[in-house]
DNA sequence: CATTCCCGCCAAGTC
DNA sequence: GACTTGGCGGGAATG
């Protein structure tokens, strides 16, 4: 029956019309499968085989070979079982509205009754909308959003995380009825969220919302760290990303603005984004400066991810007050525990009881040499470089332990050894002559070993090193380095994260000694050195149990930086989850644990 | 006309 | 070298 089936599809086909279109007319003339098994398509019951072929091979391209199903059942089938909101309302309204191209209405009794049975989603259609009789899709219904949706119903949103799913993108395709570019588009951004990840070609593993909390905080705080929320506030601001200038070319792929559109609006205050803000941003990021037709295309591009999260919910468009500039309105959690998951993820905004958190949250220090001024607050707004006594008093009430540093003054170039007893932590350094710098602390194990000496850093713990020659690989902050004369800190930001320790990335799985992290609350004693004359800041903290946070090197001649660039350890986060250096040999891609190689620690 | 954004070409990337 | 991914921008649909 299969056979017969497609053969009559190919009669049928004509190349304008979906797959989606053809099942559906071919159905009703059809003998339709009558039991449900046999509606149950292929999809549901080789979800468990994961670990079964990785190898896959991906069907030939458009071989005739489709699925036998009804997609439109299919769908609905498991729409009902799966998540709700959202989806019940848009959903009926026009998903699954099939397209009548049929000339002849006059149904055969038991037409209709195979039309109620199987299809009756054809019914909405038909009480929705009166007198389409011959419609194309039209446009709406082909919508990467709507696409998104039905992708979505396909699989549960809390898969059990013993038995995931895979998922194959042909079948996909097939089952939604669309070519595969489209699938790219959409698996593309469910991946820049965790939502699925990424197995092989062709496979991937169906997360669903699981990690989808962990991810979020984790694209806060890159955020934060890339300094977004800086940008968004004054967009006049002219704050160049080093970061994500130009490290790997893949940056401009759809995934990775998945993760900076989010990031912003993770990050911003009042948590709407406009369109033009966000293309702006990502622009200036990409650092092939070109002009105004990147611009247009940002844009489609924002417009296609901003579909996308609507459809899952994250995200609503509004309309921006001011000049009436098309905007989105984050929907989703902002506010996360420290381990990651959201407080409270179906209802976000609700509970904000994190008082109990030993966790600082996003404390700002501004540092003029050997003196510490320390603003709790969230917002970091450039604080005043004037001193003020460190208020040690109070302890960070919030929950990501981050804080941001800013030198008040212009530094030279140096290298900067930082030594934690947490066993990862992030660090950023913004500003261009290094006057700046930021420290993501990430609590993490207990101390294990404290004031090791120079010479014999163990690998394993955690560090970050800057060489100045490092720093020289990116244009921007070798530019900078040159304006002695500048008294304006510009702020330029960039990001080194420390070693992530693996488990960092394991999210979910209650990686970081969150007890004892939470015990000692993040309270280190650190200083930070620069090699040359200036700067050396100082910043206490109260936990007794940290007596060294950070240790001071001795540092390289900034001049000898070739010789040094080499073994600079160095890396910069790529898409989520993990971790590129910047050499280029160790890229790699696609494999399920995208982690690379840590650097070696320098031998002095 | 402006805003959205689908479509699908075709060039990178993979295997 | 075939096949998979996905950048990209024309131009159609929609507002």
């Amino acid at each position: 029956q299969m056979e017969v089936e497609c053969l009559s599809l190919k009669d049928l086909t004509s190349p304008r019309k979906s797959f989606m279109e053809n099942i559906c007319t071919e159905r009703r003339r059809s003998t339709p499968l009558k039991s449900a098994e046999s509606i149950i398509p292929a999809l549901l019951i080789n979800r468990n085989g994961v670990t079964a072929d990785l190898t896959h091979i991906t069907p030939i391209k458009h071989t005739a070979l489709a699925e036998p199903w009804t997609p439109t059942a299919n769908l609905k089938m498991l729409i009902s079982a799966a998540s709700p909101d959202i989806r019940d309302r848009e959903m009926k309204k026009m998903l699954f509205r099939p397209i009548e191209n049929e000339k002849d209405k006059t149904p055969s009794p038991d037409t209709v009754v195979e039309n109620m049975e199987v299809e009756d989603s054809c019914q909405f259609e038909a009480v929705d909308e009166e007198d389409d009789v011959e419609k194309k899709p039209s446009r709406k219904q082909k919508s990467l959003g709507l696409l998104c949706q039905k992708f979505l119903a396909l699989y549960p949103d809390y898969p059990d995380p013993q038995s995931p799913i895979w998922i194959s993108l042909d079948e996909v395709a097939t089952s939604l009825g669309v070519e595969r570019r489209r699938i790219y588009d959409i698996v593309n951004v469910l991946e820049s969220l965790m939502i699925v990840g990424r197995i092989a070609k062709n496979s991937y593993t169906w997360y669903g919302r699981q990690r989808l909390g962990p991810t979020l905080e984790e694209l806060q705080q890159r955020g934060w760290q890339q300094g977004y929320h800086l940008q968004m506030e004054f967009d006049t601001l002219y704050v160049p990303m080093m970061f994500a200038a130009g490290v790997n070319r893949r940056d401009k792929s759809l995934r990775i603005m998945s993760q900076k559109f989010v990031m912003l609006f993770l990050v911003s205050k009042t948590q709407t984004v406009t369109l033009d803000v966000a293309a702006k941003i990502l622009i200036e990021e990409s650092h092939d400066s070109s002009s105004h037709s990147k611009y247009k295309t940002k844009v489609r591009r924002l417009y296609d991810i901003a579909n996308i999260l609507t459809s899952l919910g994250l995200i609503k468009k509004v309309r921006e007050e001011r000049g009436r500039k098309p905007a989105f309105k984050w929907l989703g959690p902002v506010k996360f525990n420290n381990s990651g998951n959201a407080v409270s993820i179906s209802n976000s905004m609700a509970g904000q009881d994190l008082r109990k958190s030993k966790l600082a949250r996003h404390a700002s220090f501004n540092i003029t040499p050997t003196s510490v001024v320390v603003k709790r607050q969230i917002s970091s707004a450039p604080s005043s470089l004037q001193n003020q006594p460190v208020d040690y008093s109070r302890k960070p009430t919030n929950n990501s332990a981050v804080c941001r540093l800013q030198f008040g003054n212009r530094t030279d170039s140096g290298e900067f050894y930082f030594f934690t007893s947490f066993n990862h932590y992030k660090c950023v350094l913004s500003s261009p002559g290094l006057n700046s710098l930021g420290l993501l602390l990430s609590a993490g194990q207990p101390p294990a070993s404290l004031a090791v000496p120079p010479s014999s850093v163990p690998t394993l713990l955690p560090y970050v090193l800057v060489p100045s020659a490092a720093l020289s690989h990116y244009p921007l902050m070798a530019g900078s380095l040159q304006q002695q004369g500048s008294d304006t800190p510009t702020n330029l930001s960039f990001s080194v994260p420390a070693v992530m320790s693996p488990v960092h990335f394991t999210m979910g799985a209650a990686p970081y000694s969150l007890t004892a992290a939470s015990e000692i609350s993040w309270s280190p004693h650190f200083s930070i050195l620069t090699n040359s004359n200036m700067m050396q800041c100082e910043c206490f903290c109260e936990s007794p149990d940290l007596p060294h946070f950070l240790l001071p090197q001795t540092p390289h001649t900034p001049k000898d930086s070739t010789a040094s660039a080499s073994k600079a350890f160095f890396q910069t986060p790529g898409t989520l989850g993990s971790v590129v250096s910047s050499a280029p040999a160790a890229r790699k891609r696609g494999s399920a644990q995208r982690r690379l190689d840590v650097g070696h620690p320098p031998t002095s």
